[in-house]
DNA sequence: TTAAAGTTAATTGTTGACAATTTACTTTAA
DNA sequence: TTAAAGTAAATTGTCAACAATTAACTTTAA
């Protein structure tokens, strides 16, 4: 467990993008692991933690509730909720749908100035260090956002941010192998080209399989990490 | 506004299926409209109206608020979200991804029993007064739940009902006309008789077309509703 | 040494009280 | 009569204090 904000990086603040509050911080520190799966988040510690008392703390909590991302238990308080290898397939599923509805509207509407963007998040991705896992994390979910924040479906688009936070929680900061960081460029690539290309029925199918080999990319990685943890 | 637990109906229990709290009741008010959009929620009103303190009238609205029922305005309290037209369209299409999803997985997981079971409630529906909208409501509701409900994925569950519930409080006790009431009836005769047949890929979509249809059926009579009150 | 019972400390959930702020109302000037 | 300024009431957000419950520890018996 630990104290006050992060050093907020560009992925971060896509996903939080609040002000200074109890809420964001707790968010910020299940968001980054510093906070992880079924730790207890205990009223008087936080409240010291961050300097108030403890009706602020537990008003923070119950919104973290009412978005997934804490659980309570009568009398026995809060705890970060338990996101297991279930839960990360369900998010998947989850984000397959969303992804591939967003950018079929972005599709027909995207400027010559956000299909610039991306080419210049491919830039920044290509110049990249293989091993800086975390900033392969930040700008992937930079392209993913750019595709898909102008879209109208406000809620939609929200729940697409809660889901990645949880996706976030789960990973950690494992590192990614250099074979899914050329394959994302590569993906990324092919999207942006079929974006530029005006096939968007292709562009689509090709996001629908970047998702998925994502997934499938985390869920062995995790399902290994589990049987090393098991063994 | 209003203050204790309304006669819970069979969709709202399917939607709301929870203990006697502050939260539920709060919640409940909202989904049959007797809270409506905007509405200010008042901390000391709602503590007398529950027999409570304000602090947990506080955190029942945080958790609301996290669960996208409530908006808090900082110094200004409480109010109902605003579901507004656009909240519709936005609602639907969420839908719209998830219910197919869900089929498809049903399809090929649906039991004897269970398909028995929607076929008794649609002859629940078929001897349904026309005029009793709400009953529709929640066979409908009961209809889509039978399909959903053993579905593995819990977080998209928990959306579906959240959204759902959005629904409900754009409804209001607005009636329906006969027309979606024998139309609901066919389409619903018409899935029931695909999974029958085991054509999966047929019954998925017939779904589809069938959340379009309510969808746009739903838009036309709010539209018309907002026409007639700028009248 | 291990398991159960009992005791202490910590934590939870709720309460009523408080300053800060906003809303609703009344008074004053154009 | 209308608009602005000022005042009173209501409401918000926070705090510290409390009983009820749970968790952690110590002591006692097998």
């Amino acid at each position: 467990m630990s104290q006050l904000a992060p050093e907020t990086s560009l992925g971060m603040r896509i996903l939080l993008q609040g002000e200074q509050s109890i809420y964001n911080w707790i968010l910020a520190d299940i968001a980054t692991g510093k906070l992880v799966s079924g730790d207890r988040l205990v009223t008087t510690h936080l409240a010291s933690c961050y300097q108030t008392s403890i009706n602020p703390v537990r008003e923070a909590l119950k919104q973290l509730e009412g978005e997934g991302f804490v659980t309570f238990q009568k009398n026995s308080g809060a705890r970060v909720a338990s996101f297991e290898y279930a839960t990360m397939r369900e998010v998947f599923e989850i984000l397959q749908l969303l992804e591939p509805y967003f950018l079929s509207w972005y599709a027909g509407h995207c400027t010559p100035e956000s299909l610039a963007c991306l080419a210049d998040i491919q830039e920044q991705l290509r110049a990249l260090d293989i091993r800086d896992s975390a900033g392969l994390r930040d700008l992937d979910t930079a392209f993913h956002w750019e595709m898909y924040r102008h879209h109208y479906n406000a809620s939609a688009l929200r729940l697409w941010k809660n889901k990645k936070l949880i996706l976030q929680a789960l990973h950690g900061d494992l590192p990614v192998c250099e074979k899914r960081f050329k394959a994302t460029l590569d993906e990324h690539d092919h999207i942006l080209y079929l974006l530029n290309a005006g096939d968007d029925e292709s562009a689509v199918r090709a996001l629908t399989k970047h998702v998925i080999s994502g997934g499938d990319y985390w869920s062995s990685v995790i399902t290994d990490q589990l049987r090393a943890l098991s063994a």
